[in-house]
DNA sequence: GCCAACGTTGGC
DNA sequence: GCCAACGTTGGC
């Protein structure tokens, strides 16, 4: 089992349009890197950070689960959407997407200004120096310790 | 809105 | 295959 960081601008679609919606395709993703996790290495029932970026409080919202194996992303098929991309060919897919399961609404957000510079979260690939992918693993003593602070902050 | 960092494109 | 130009991301 693996653990996830899936970014999302909440503006577009939040924690809360995933809790409304219970389970929703992750469509869009255009990026190779990101891709290739999500085609070869994530698993259902893999745990998912929800982490909302480009906002006024950038993130971790909740948590989330892998839903089934990776699959054809269909927004690349279709013209009218802002994701086409015509240079897929419909029998050799370019693009996939995971459904991604609501699983919790974490009390607040978990800021990104608090989680930079926690010597627990020195692993964290969302924090690394460049870092722009949309998806990235996440190390489990990351997980933990940002799991335990979203119970803690429940408890408050 | 600025800008650093990175990915992609395309000419050669 | 190189690399300059361009586009995108995302914090601030």
């Amino acid at each position: 089992m693996n653990y996830w960081l899936m970014k999302t601008e909440p503006d577009v679609f939040s924690i809360d349009d995933l809790e409304a919606r219970g389970r929703e395709p992750w469509s869009g993703v255009r990026n190779y890197q990101a891709r290739n996790f999500m085609r070869d290495a994530m698993a259902e029932g893999d745990g998912v950070l929800l982490y909302h970026s480009n906002c006024p409080e950038p993130g971790v919202a909740g948590l989330a689960r892998v839903a089934g194996k990776a699959y054809p992303d269909p927004t690349q098929f279709d013209p009218k959407n802002e994701y086409f991309d015509p240079k897929s060919p419909r029998e050799n897919p370019r693009w996939v997407l995971v459904d991604v399961a609501f699983e919790k609404r974490f009390a607040a957000v978990l800021p990104l200004s608090w989680m930079k510079g926690r010597p627990e979260l020195a692993h964290l690939a969302c924090l690394q120096r460049g870092n722009r992918l949309s998806i990235t693993p996440v190390d489990p003593t990351s997980w933990s310790f940002l799991l335990a602070e979203a119970r803690r902050i429940e408890r408050r």
